[in-house]
DNA sequence: CGGGTTCTTGACTATCTTCAACGAAAGTGG
DNA sequence: CCACTTTCGTTGAAGATAGTCAAGAACCCG
């Protein structure tokens, strides 16, 4: 399941591991800034995410860029359109990911359990980016931003001294081009939030939640 | 597949209807302003667009709107995620529609193909829906118009008297709230389009396309 | 420690939205 | 079939949000 506004699923299914009783490949790892795949390339596998975090992302001929999507233990990425990945994907961070045939989503190669929970992460994708589309749409950088931090906080904060605090591994204009929005007004929203006591910014890369129902309302829209 | 930018699904396969070996279920018929169905409504069944335009559309608590997709013939609609709807689904005119039961998509029901075929609509979709993302993040007021016209024409366009003629069911409304912009922004934009010749305004609802090449060059931010 | 990248901040600008009015089209009822 | 009402679409003026350009600060890495 990727980040995006969730719909429903929390993080009560944390990570299950899709579970082949085919064969058994091994793991793959990568590193910091390597590609796992580029858009155009053949489909040969899917990877779920094991440990880690990768950015999807789509170029336009003039450079401008979507970020797709960061994909967290226990998503699915590779997902194929007409044989054919379309998105670049990049690892953020150490990762491992456990790889699939592409076979296994397209025929269930003799694993009906394994296919029916490939697509089901399909479906489940469906929804999301649904919901990322209104995000994008229809909300305003605060919404954005809020939005962005409720989701991670919900899916990897952790606890750390009575607040929940999230990491953020990626850069401010992967979340730039995640949201819609430019590096600036990324940067900008964060000390708003940071000046009105909503967050407070440990290190560029850490964000402690202080008020998470302010975060929540502001995401919400409710902040006018 | 969606109105969205395309990604090479080209109008080679214009309306590929799948096919059941199973249990033949009658067509659906759809009036314009009634809803197929609702966001968080159980799924039962999966419809192929036969005939007629359908809109998938989610709403904000504050009554903000986001058109998730225009559904056209060859089009499957009612995808589910943890066995919902995530979005109302409403047709803007006639329709019909071939129903699929869920279980068609979700094991198969014995029906290879059919199982095949629904998968691969759901793939396509998600790769669809990646453009968008693009379109929704990245792209000028103008430029999504324009995307949204080329988009159309190449899917539905017809010739008449030497040039591409699209027929819009959808209110100016309607294709703001899938482009994410107001109503008075598309209809500037229209006009704006329309006094630079790219395009007539034959009546509301049908565009005149009079400069194709210009109308993508507009689109792919060439317009500079 | 130093050089390069990334992040933040400021001033200014552009694009799009908002608010408001008007006109055109479509639906309703006599 | 026409008058009335309502909805939808267009246009204008003003304002706000986010973008652009530019400079300085913080961070990262060798």
């Amino acid at each position: 399941m990727y980040v995006t506004i969730p719909t429903d699923h929390r993080r009560s299914n944390p990570i299950t591991p899709l579970k082949s009783v085919m064969t058994k490949t091994a793991e793959a790892r990568l590193k910091p800034g390597s590609y796992l795949y580029f858009e155009g390339d053949e489909v040969e596998w899917l990877y779920q995410v094991m440990v880690g975090v990768l950015r999807l992302t789509r170029l336009l001929a003039d450079g401008r860029r979507q970020v797709i999507a960061f994909a967290y233990p226990g998503d699915i990425v590779g997902f194929p359109a007409n044989g054919l990945h379309h998105t670049d994907c990049e690892a953020l961070t150490d990762a491992r990911l456990q790889p699939f045939r592409r076979a296994a989503l397209e025929n269930g190669e003799g694993d009906a359990e394994l296919h029916a929970a490939l697509l089901q992460s399909a479906l489940r994708e469906i929804s999301a980016m649904q919901d990322h589309f209104m995000m994008l749409g229809r909300k305003s950088a605060c919404e954005k931003l809020a939005s962005f931090l409720c989701v991670l906080t919900e899916r990897v904060g952790e606890e750390v001294g009575g607040y929940m605090q999230v990491s953020l591994p990626m850069s401010r204009s992967d979340i730039a081009d995640f949201l819609g929005l430019t590096t600036e007004t990324v940067s900008r929203t964060f000390t708003q939030l940071r000046k009105s006591n909503v967050i407070a910014i440990d290190n560029i890369h850490t964000i402690i939640i202080r008020r998470p129902t302010a975060l929540l309302s502001l995401s919400l829209g409710d902040g006018d």
